[in-house]
This record gives structure tokens, sequence and C-alpha cells, in this order.
DNA sequence: AAATAAATTGCAAGCGCTTTAATCATGGCA
DNA sequence: TGCCATGATTAAAGCGCTTGCAATTTATTT
């Protein structure tokens, strides 16, 4: 059994001609769906590959979409990316496109990174996440035409591109409802520092509540630290959890540091959720995994990746279709970590 | 300022021809110096990228070397394979090559995936990594002759490929060795159960040194569990701290493994390293914060990622240099969840 | 049976780059 | 001045595939 190594081969050994093969590989309804049998039997029996270089090259399309893999931080070893870019992947899979994953090492190269990667022709698509504030990369996939999606806004709005986001703040709001329901009184915040468009948004779905009920009781400590500095992450819990006054409940905008918080109130005699309730946000594995379980909303992370994954096809097939925006409302998941307000 | 998009535009703007303007921006020594410099400038300006597609088919080089990310267990989230990632990607990085990450969705599938990287030209080059007793891999893409290298071996000898690896029989020979001067000699091994080459070597180097002794108060209990199976893994732990002759000093083949064991012990009320001393290996950096802290060896994720980019493009620029080999030393870091055997 | 429509397949151009072999300049030397 | 070595540049042929359009075959209609 001899191989064929390029359409040509193939061709020649069907007695077609090339074209006709291409197009039947691609399941072209203009070829006899009996040719189109005998063209796939062929190819498998003599193991034809077709060459990406020269279907990219043709057909201006490479038959990639992109992803920017973020190394700082944690790296890989996020739980939320982990699964965030395997269901990416397997959305991808099923219409032929692969993940291109692109490790950005530091922070400052990574718009240089997306042109080139756009620009170079190696990708069809992005996929981008951890949207900010005004997101530059937004501005400028948006500028070049380039088909994206968004995991996440730019702004509360978030128009002229397809995004796809939980809501943050019905899903902050809730949680204060119901801890306010609770007895609580004196709230904490913990938060991080940057312009990250969800810790903005949980934030603010957290204030509103507070504001409209004006209840002169109610008070609301924030504390706030870097992306990736965990001497700043353990003040801000410190300052959280210090005085008398300190809160009795405290909304966390991110599982992680949820769990930190847990470990340090848990460290310094605190019971959870005796002495302090917490909520968080994303549902990592590991808050289930904790004593007691983090009450937590779940991010849906598998469906949004999945999802993002066919807006993205759509897009690449037809850029002109107006832009999607899908907004997810998050569900609680009620564990142990939070209870009613202690007595005073 | 207009743009250049191919590199015609490019060279008609510079009055050269489209050959020279190549040559120029690869760093050709044939072509003058001036004319490279007027050239990567003007490159610069009209904001020229090559594209990648037409550069892959004229010359046969995708620019892309190959990575396969298993899916399966902890994924992405695995902690080694973040660092390891990580580093290969910035060893390529410098020599214009990009890592593309394959996703591998299930095990079963990774065989055909990894032919189709191969023969659709998507690579130059694969990185293999957590290689197998007789690994098919290394088996098929040597019959194939793409350029590889493994990141460990298929057995001890492990000819006619290039590889890296950590040498696992020397460290866990040292540990026997350093636990038995402690005193031991209720010795414990807790492994996976698969074909993974490094657990196989580990495991010997821990038989050898104890056959060695001929200590007839030497005892060894094996306790081991599939590689995703939380509750094997349960269960081997627990087969491993049953009993009132259950091991004072156990090694584990990974520090996943030796951490949960760690736990699972403090959890019975075993104090560690009074009543249990362990090491592991991998040295991942959740060992360092538990407490105490664990005993293990340094795999270098870092330096052998560095290292095997820097092997495999070698490979890919000389496919007929002889295969390199390097077996590395891991060093033991001592921390404090190992010391003397308890009195009996 | 002829004419027309519909269903198949093939021709040929070209995607943007690399690369071999050839051409063109330039200066050194007799 | 003429010839050759050396250095610098270019012409042209692909790389393996897709795709618009033309050509061919087959089915349908009158």
């Amino acid at each position: 059994m001899d191989k064929a190594n390029s359409l040509s081969d193939l061709a020649r050994h069907l007695g077609l001609s090339p074209a006709t093969v291409s197009r039947a590989l691609a399941q072209h309804d203009a070829i006899a769906l009996k040719t189109r049998e005998r063209v796939a039997k062929a190819a498998r029996d003599l193991g034809y590959v077709p060459n990406r270089a020269a279907q990219a090259l043709a057909s201006g399309r490479s038959g990639f979409a992109g992803f920017l893999l973020p190394m700082r931080g944690r790296g890989l070893a996020d739980p939320f990316l982990g699964e965030f870019v395997s269901n990416l992947t397997e959305g991808f899979a099923a219409k032929g496109v692969e993940l291109l994953l692109s490790a950005v090492p530091r922070e400052g190269s990574e718009l240089r990174q997306l042109e080139s990667l756009v620009t170079s022709g190696r990708v069809d698509g992005i996929v981008l996440s951890r949207i900010e504030q005004d997101d530059p990369r937004v501005a400028l996939l948006r500028a070049r035409g380039t088909p994206f999606v968004a995991h996440g806004r730019t702004g509360p709005e978030g128009t002229g591109y397809s995004w796809l986001d939980t809501d943050g703040r019905v899903a902050f709001a809730e949680a204060f409802e119901l801890l306010y329901a609770l007895g609580h009184r004196r709230f904490g915040l913990l938060s991080i520092d940057d312009r990250l468009m969800f810790r903005i948004l949980r934030e603010e779905g957290l204030h509103r509540a507070f504001a409209a009920k004006g209840d002169p009781a109610l008070s609301l400590r924030h504390a706030s630290c870097a992306r990736y500095d965990p001497e700043g992450r353990a003040r801000a819990i410190a300052q959280l959890l210090s005085g008398p006054e300190r809160p009795t409940a405290v909304l966390a905008v991110a599982d992680g540091l949820a769990l930190e918080l847990m470990a340090a109130a848990q460290a310094q005699g605190l019971s959870i959720p005796g002495d302090l309730s917490i909520i968080g946000f994303d549902n990592i594995p590991a808050g289930a995994h904790v004593t007691p379980g983090l009450t937590t909303f779940d991010a849906c992370i598998a469906d949004s990746a999945t999802e993002l994954a066919a807006m993205l096809l759509a897009r690449i097939a037809a850029p002109d279709q107006p832009h999607i925006t899908r907004l997810l409302t998050p569900q609680l998941v009620l564990r142990q970590s939070h209870g009613p307000a202690p007595q005073a």
C-alpha cells in the first residue's frame, strides 16, 4: 500500500482532478455523494493528511483560533484557566478548528504578541478572557476587524463586539440580600486592585444593593490587593479581620481570595460561619473540599467556554452578522460558609 | 504611511526584489549589511508581518514546536505542567519558534492526534513528556523520522532518540539511605499503577538499595493506585497507614501523593515526622507551604524545559546529528517531614 | 429525439513566501 | 585596458492547496 502525500497523488490514484478531490474532502455538495465517499475511503487507505500550511495559504484560513495564555501569577496552574481551555478546545475541535495557545511571558508584551498573532495569519480569530475596563486588546481587534469574542465586558454596556459574561452585579446583590436577611449589618468586601471588569461589576452590585437599603446600621469595609501579590493579599485579609468592629460577613470577588480569608480567619480562632460568613465567586473545585464548604456562585466556566467557541466560529464564518452578547446569571451554590449574624 | 501586506509590497517600496527582501529579513549574510538594515527599517515602518502560512509552505517549516497537553486528571491545573510549559515557551521563543499546545481531550486519541500533528506539517518537532515504558509515541515519531525530544525515557537505556531525565533511581536510593541511617526499618512506598517510566525507575532505585542492605529487619509495604482515581488513592494511603506494623517511613513517587499521605496521616493523629517520615519527589510549590514542610527532591522542571527546548531546536536544525541524552541528578530538598525513626 | 436544465467534474490561476541557479556590478591585478 | 574573482542582487520555479468559471456528462422535459 503506497502513501499519498499530496492532493495530486491522491487525485491521480483516483483518476480525478485535484479540484474534485479537494472539494470532496471538504464535503462540498457540488460533488456527488458517491464520489465523496470514494475519495474519503481512498484518503483513509492511503493515509493522506492535508498540508495545513498549503490549506491556510490557499484559503486564507489558518484553522486556528487563538487564546493568550497568561503565564504570570499561577499561570497554567489556575484551575479556572484549565477548565476554560479544555472546553474551548472541545468546542472548536468539533468544527475542525484547533486552539492555538499562545503563551504570554510578561504582561507588557501582550498587545504586540496579539497583533503579530493576527497579522501573521496564524489564527482566524481570538478568544479574549480576563477583560479589563476599556481593554486595549478589544480596541486593537476591533480596529483590525479581526473576529474575536470576549469572556467579559470592557464596561457595563459593551457594544461593538461579541461577548459573554456572567452577571456579577446581580450575583453580589443577591449575596448581600441573603446575608442581610440573615441579620448581618457589618459587611466586608475582599477584592483586587486592578482594572479587571468582573471585579468592578461585582463590587458595583454589592455597593448598589448596599446603598439601596439606606440602613444607617450598615457598614462596609473594603480591602483590596494587587493581583499577583501574596503579601498584599495577606495584608488586605488582616485588615479585614482586625479590630472589634470587624465585618461579620465578607464577600470575596474570587474563590481564591475567599479560601485564603477563610484559612486566615480560622487561624486566628474565628469560627465560620459562627463568627464570620464568607461568600465567594467562581465555584472552583477547592471550595467544595474545605471545611466548611465555601458558599459561592457558579461561574459556569465550562458552559461559557463551549458557548464562546461557538460564538467565535460563527463570527469567523460570517463576520458581518450583528454581534452577539450573552449575560449568564450565576447560580448561588449554598454550602456552609455563611449563616446567621452572630449575636452582639 | 501606507502598509505593506506582502513581501512584494515591501520589495516594491524599497526598489528591491522579493528574493532580496526575503533574505534580508532572514539575516542571510549574502545580503549586504546595509541593505539588511534598510529592509528591516522599512518593514518596521510599514508594519510588515510575514504570512506564516506562506513561509511554512515555501520553506517546509511551520515555525511551531508541538506539545501534547493532557486534559485528563488535573489538566492544566497541574503545577508541574504549568512551569514546564512556561519554560518551554521561553526556550523556543528566543529562536522565533512558537509552542503549539495541542490539547488531548481523551487519552485514547493521543496517538492519532500526534500523527496528524506531524503529518499535517503543523509542527516541526515535538516535545514529549510523561514517557511510559515502551511508549508508543516514541515509536511512532522514530518511525516517521520526526524530530522530537523526550522528557523521560522509555526504558533504563533509552537509545535511538534524544531525551532528558532526572535520575529517580539514585534519588530514591539516596532517600532510602538517609532514612535507614535515621533508624527506619519499616518502609512504605506510595506509587501509581501505570506504565509511567519515572515511577518505575524510582521504585527500582528504592528496591535495589533495599535489597543491597540484606538486612532481615527491613520490611517494605508497597501501595499503589491508578493515576486519576481519588478513591483508589485514598485506599492506597489507608492501606499504607493501617495496622500496628505500619511503615515508619514512606517514599512517595510524587509530591502530590506525599501531600495527601501527610494529610491523611495527620488526620488519623499521627505526628510527622515523629511517627512517620515522608519523602516525596518533584518539589512542587505546595510542598513548601504545608506543615511540616515536605522533604523532597527537586526535579528541576524549569531547567529541564529550557534544556529540552534547546535540544529540540538543535534536532530540527540538524536531524542527522547523533542523539543527545542528559541525566540530571535531582537535589534533595531537606525540610521537616522526615526524622529519626520512632522508638519501639 | 432534440432541446434544455441540472448535476458533476476539470482547468488554471494564484495564495505569499523561499530558494536554486543565474545575472549583474565592482574592484583588483596583470 | 581587459579579464577574472568576489560580492550583491534577481528571475523564476515551485511549496500543496482552494476556488471561480468553464466544460462535460447525465437527467428531464416537450
